[in-house]
RNA sequence: GCCCACGUAGCUCAGUGGUAGAGCGCUUCCUUGGUAAGGAAGAGGUCAUCGGUUCAAUCCCGAUCGUGGGCUCCA
């Protein structure tokens, strides 16, 4: 990250390299209409309305013709114009688009910048001329909504990126291939984690041993984690009655995300929240304010119906299982409530490597719940978040329709960001379903309620920590912890009581005992990134010991299984966080 | 859902208007070898599915399903 002086620059270069492709395209393209061109985190990108269509093989034509431009250095002049002038030029264009974002300016003056014969309508700044941008690179089309609102028309996108030297746009695309490289749905097959298939349904996931093993040692750690936290474990159906999901408001607010069955004449949904059921256990008997707050947490399965175009790996999925739990608790507790799980979360993400950060989102238009309501929520949050000394962002009306949310972002490995932990309060559900508790005073008062998960979907989180551990899972989580080798076919009875000692102490070992070359399983252990490979051969049967190989450090030498065993125990068991 | 691509052996990918190929993997045999690939032989594909054009389609066209990159949406 450069300074706030050189990300302006980066912008500027990027958003003058979009004017460039910009005029390339309409140069190539003749009847091409200019929707916007900005900046991006990564690169830049420019909108097109065309008649015919652009696909990736139109890039290296677009990019030839960008680089004569660059060549003939034209500089980017800057002209102030009266709104109405640049209204009448942009039309005489046919520049609608143009025309549309002009309508729309309040001042009187407006300006646009020129390179050679292409002109935009731009608030700018640009750099000097053309010549300044030297290290770019087209990268792909897409299709976009007219200003992101999927009612208007769909554009054309072409994305590209441009830095101010070479080395750095190098730098960045060798970031992408290394992204490739570990790409969770590769890495899923090549380490047996999990698999999806055609004959299955999109947005289903099959855990094979390897993933099941990752998936169950995360949920093995959150049941301990959260014992500790007070959270009581409750379990609920898969499918509620719809009349249930109607008094919720899911059947108004969500159903287009939701399966639908029907039994006995009984129309049923199949639960794409776990709270209902949650709510139902509340509900079960009368409840004090002594009992409050009360935390009720489920590993629970939900299925989404998301839209076939968002899937995307274990990341997106139509059928997933949260790290869920709904507390009920007193206004005055809510502010402690929220602090325990921040405190949860900030401890659940130290153990992984995440660094993250928060954002507060606000009540959206589709809402249920009073003014009053919202506002005294979404204040809750932000208190925490002072206290807490977290940095965060505030979103305005991006909040669930039944009330104000904290979502947590995670930052991996390679700086890309992800949605995982989120805590949402809502005052909405406890009115609905008329809960209550007796307050001190011996009269019935409503509970507030709070939706909250840590680690989020297991799918979605198991996905990013391939790709954050690019596979090689920490000893803790590794499927295979050790593997034991032996070199010829006579080492196999020790290789065999080797492996056996280990599974005794808890160590999930195997062993690979095939007529092969120690090179080449050796190899294959590393590529399936086992944390410790144990050769046994004539020395070691000799000696009664073990050859230690590290995947991260290599050979380590002989030692007793003993010392071996003392060496890693200390790292094989699932972690405990600190707590408060 | 929408825009653009893609779908060939278990995997990664070549390829052609005249019924298909490589590497890895798999099977068998030889080899018993000390820290990232020992050798040989063999098996394996209705070229996603359905329809159309054509004397002839894996290849061209259309639809469907699935996947990928985006948009919108989201854990």
């Amino acid at each position: 990250m450069g300074s706030a002086k050189g990300d302006e620059y980066l912008s500027t270069l990027r958003h003058s390299a979009a004017h460039i492709m910009a005029q390339a395209v309409k140069e190539l393209f003749p009847g091409v209409k200019l929707a916007i061109g900005p900046s991006t985190e990564e690169g830049f990108y420019y909108d097109f309305d065309y008649e015919g269509t652009f696909s990736e093989e139109d890039l290296p034509k677009i990019e030839a013709r960008m680089r004569e431009i660059v060549a003939q250095d034209l500089p980017f002049i800057r002209e102030e114009m009266a709104k109405e002038e640049a209204l009448r030029f942009f039309q005489e264009r046919g520049e609608s688009y143009k025309v549309e974002l002009l309508e729309e300016i309040p001042d009187d003056r407006v300006t646009i910048y020129r390179q050679g014969d292409f002109v935009d309508l731009c608030r700018g700044p640009h750099v000097a001329s053309t010549g300044e941008v030297k290290a770019f690179k087209l990268l792909s089309v897409a299709g976009a909504y007219w200003r992101g609102d999927e009612r208007n028309r769909m554009l054309q996108r072409i994305y590209g990126t441009a830095f101010p030297t070479e080395e750095e746009l190098k730098a960045f695309l060798d970031r992408l291939e290394e992204a490739k490289r570990r790409d969770h749905r590769r890495l899923g097959k090549e380490l047996e984690l999990f698999s999806t298939h055609e004959e299955v349904g999109p947005g289903l996931v099959i855990w094979h041993h390897r993933g099941a093993m990752v998936r169950w040692l995360l949920e093995e750690f959150e049941r301990r984690e959260h014992l500790k936290r007070g959270y009581q474990f409750v379990v609920g159906p898969h499918i509620l009655k719809a009349e249930l999901w109607r008094r919720s408001g899911h059947y108004d607010y969500y159903r287009e995300h939701m399966y639908f069955t029907e039994v006995e004449g009984q129309e049923y949904a199949l639960k794409p929240m776990n709270c209902l059921a949650h709510i139902m256990v509340y509900r079960s008997r009368q409840r004090s304010y002594r009992d409050l707050p009360l935390r009720l947490f489920e590993l629970g399965t939900v299925h989404r119906h998301e839209r076939s175009g968002v899937l995307h790996g274990l990341l997106r999925v139509r059928e997933f299982t949260q790290d869920d739990a709904h507390i009920f608790c007193r206004p005055d507790q809510l502010h402690d409530e929220i602090r325990g799980i921040l405190d949860f979360v900030q401890e659940a993400m130290e153990l992984f490597g995440f660094s993250f950060e928060a954002e507060l989102s606000t009540r959206p238009e589709k809402s249920i719940g009073t003014d009053e309501d919202w506002e005294r929520a979404t204040k809750a949050l932000r208190e925490v978040l002072e206290e807490e000394g977290f940095s965060y962002e505030v979103n305005e009306g991006e909040g669930a329709f039944y009330g104000p949310k904290i979502d947590i972002k995670l930052e991996d490995a390679l700086g890309r960001k992800w949605q995982c932990a989120t805590i949402q309060c809502d005052f909405s559900l406890p009115e609905r379903f008329d809960l209550s508790y007796i307050g001190a005073d011996g009269s019935k008062h409503r509970p507030v309620m709070i939706h909250r998960v840590i680690l989020g979907a297991l799918e979605r989180f198991v996905g990013v920590l391939i790709e954050h551990y690019k596979g090689a899972f920490p000893l803790w989580l590794a499927p295979e912890q050790v593997r034991v080798l032996s070199i010829t076919d006579r080492h196999i009875p020790y290789g065999e009581e080797v492996c056996r000692r280990l599974q005794q102490e808890g160590v999930r070992a195997e062993g690979d005992f095939r007529n092969e070359k120690l090179g080449y399983k050796i190899r294959q252990a590393q590529l399936e990134k086992v944390p410790y490979m144990l050769v046994v051969g004539d020395r070691e049967l000799e000696e009664q010991k073990v050859a230690v190989r590290s995947r991260e450090e290599g050979d380590l030498g002989a030692m007793t299984l003993e010392a071996f065993l003392e060496m890693v125990l200390p790292h094989c068991g699932i972690p405990s966080l600190g707590g408060r």
